[in-house]
DNA sequence: CGTGATTGTGGGAGCGCTCCCACTAGGCTT
DNA sequence: AAGCCTAGTGGGAGCGCTCCCACAATCACG
């Protein structure tokens, strides 16, 4: 006994067992099509007999590549995904890699100090590709990506202008959805409570609020898919949150000081929505006699407040499956074609509205 | 340019710029106290100027090790853990993890063929150690890592025997906290509605209903740590659950149709409490009024509830920091000693008692 | 029947580390 | 002064793969 030796069989002893080279048995294991058939049964069958399993470290340190990712989530984000969010997106991932012997690696990042650490990790080409999940509109990290020429796939994004390939789920539809349904039900003064506008999908669910209200000829937003630059009648109905439910409460106040007649509100997050909703409360407003309200999100509070809050849901888990094959693709070819993937939303209509 | 150099610096060329041999270098990152501090020196300037960072797969290879840990996560339980929990958990290990240089492999097992896959995995040696999230009962997996002396620590454990390392929280005293606390606020016809039975946690959850419920001398339950075996009178007052928010409803019937007088309720989840709660609503009975509520382990729903949810807080965080600290003691000392932590729970005070 | 392409194959030469053996230089003992 | 530690060091020999070159066998063609 080596003692070294960890008694794992070796392509070689498989390769003896077969009776072949060391090259044919790599060539089967990567299928290869340059393998007669009877040299790939016999290699198969002493696959099979010896139980072996390919040593990833040397496959990686001989190939100089990984057969890893890495799923990035900055810290400050993550109590966001504590909601079914983060799961459904890493079911998704998982449910598209499962097939692959792609590894996920986890990576957190909190302080500068890790990700001054995580951009020697790209540098030294440890994973294959990156997934990154909520980026800021500041983040750099897509930016240094680009520039080492690693395939990476964003969850969202963070403008019209993103070069990085992402997957997105379609929030200005979701919003104009959102926001045309009130206006279905009869309301009139239907007012929006926005997430933080320095980040995308909080410009992309103004917009279509803005939308949706120029369609039904109703405030004074600005129509068509351009920026956030309207300033016409109707900015009254517009409050800045940010997606926190505090941030919702806020501006559900400012909301109720500004037009103490509305009757319709489009909160950008379901936390906000609950924030709005106590503040209503407390001033006695009914829901949705009153005011009638929706979320953005379809989050598990959404489904418990009282009375339970009709919400836009995204394509979560989907949009998890898409960007695990984007990357694969984008790792497969090693061409840089980026691929922007934007994923149709859906209203679920509740009792709030 | 040789086409498969990547360009990184390799141990051999801080060696030359250092002016010493490889071992050198390479005792000098592994921390060995065998150098001199002039050589030392040296070779940490040239690692400073040559932006050296080891190459893994090399390490891995050579050193027969991965630097790697898995989290394992049954994919049936993954809907559970939406709530802020795994997050949590994940936090908790990311930050234990973050000052050493061990990656986290995130690996949820859906199907049985990946359980097999998973099994192969452990039994090549693919990583250092397993991190293992809500294990059942009848769960062969940490069977299989102890038998593959595989250093593992579970969250949770599977009976009051679990061999393999754990780290759990205090459900006994948790729940009895709860169940006191009710019958503190003058509450004497306290019932339970339990989570599914052939699971540890929900079994300790009853225990600690009972011990309290006897503490005060009501209901038959038998106190002592011992397994779930009393069945004197109060039986009445348990009612099983599934930890689904159904199954709190259909508890919550249950108990009502049995015994019309009861004040209090201590769901062993706040889902079930959730359940519960509307079931109660449906009754025409008020809440803390006609029934005081408590759930178990402070999630967001607990919240958002109406009345805002009295519940056991779990120290989820600490779990997680301490589940990573387990498994490096674990791994850096060979032997395999096994290790029981268990975090003690907060009653979290909200409206609903 | 030669010439050249094509298919299949074996195995050498690394990939960048860690392990460990051999060796030097100096300090301590007796 | 001779011996014997010990601290410190260099570098050979792998770890288990992939890549690729060389070569044999087979085939198609004129």
């Amino acid at each position: 006994m080596n003692g070294r030796h960890s008694g794992r069989p070796t392509l070689e002893e498989v390769a003896v067992r077969a009776g072949v080279g060391r090259g044919t048995v790599s060539r089967v294991i990567n299928g290869s099509p340059r393998v007669s058939d009877r040299a790939k049964a016999a290699v198969e069958a002493a696959i099979a007999e010896l139980g072996y399993v390919p040593n990833r470290a040397a496959r990686a340190l001989a190939g100089n590549r990984t057969d890893a990712i890495a799923l990035v989530i900055p810290e400050p984000e993550t109590r966001l995904f504590a909601e079914p969010y983060f799961s459904d997106i890493i079911r998704g991932i998982g449910a598209e890699l499962a097939d692959t012997d792609m590894q996920l690696l986890l990576t957190l990042i909190r302080t500068p100090k890790e990700r001054a650490r995580f951009g020697q990790y790209l540098a030294a080409h440890r994973v294959d590709g990156v997934l990154l999940v909520s980026v800021h509109e500041d983040d750099p990290l897509p930016d240094l990506l680009e520039q080492l020429e690693m395939p990476a796939v964003l969850n969202g994004r963070r403008s019209d202008l993103e070069s990085v390939s992402y997957v997105d789920a379609d929030n200005v539809g979701g919003a104009r959805a959102a926001v045309a349904h009130l206006i279905d039900r009869g309301r009139r003064r239907v007012a929006t409570i926005t997430g933080p506008l320095d980040m995308y999908v909080a410009r992309a669910r103004l917009d279509g609020y803005r939308q949706a209200m120029a369609d039904a000829g109703l405030g004074g937003g600005a129509a068509g898919g351009g920026a956030t630059g309207g300033s016409g009648a109707g900015e009254e109905l517009i409050a800045a949150g940010d997606f926190t439910e505090e941030g919702g409460r806020r501006a559900m106040r400012e909301l109720l000081a500004r037009r103490p007649d509305v009757d319709g509100v489009f909160a950008a997050s379901d936390v906000m929505a609950a924030g709005a909703r106590a503040v209503l409360r407390e001033e006695g407003r009914r829901v949705p006699g009153d005011v009638a309200l929706v979320g953005f999100e379809d989050s598990a509070i959404a489904r418990h407040m009282d009375p339970a809050l009709t919400s836009v849901r995204q394509p979560t888990e989907e949009m998890g499956r898409t960007m695990a094959r984007v990357l694969l693709e984008e790792i497969a070819e090693r061409a840089a074609v980026r691929r922007h993937v934007v994923l149709a939303t859906e209203l679920v209509q509740r009792e709030s509205v």
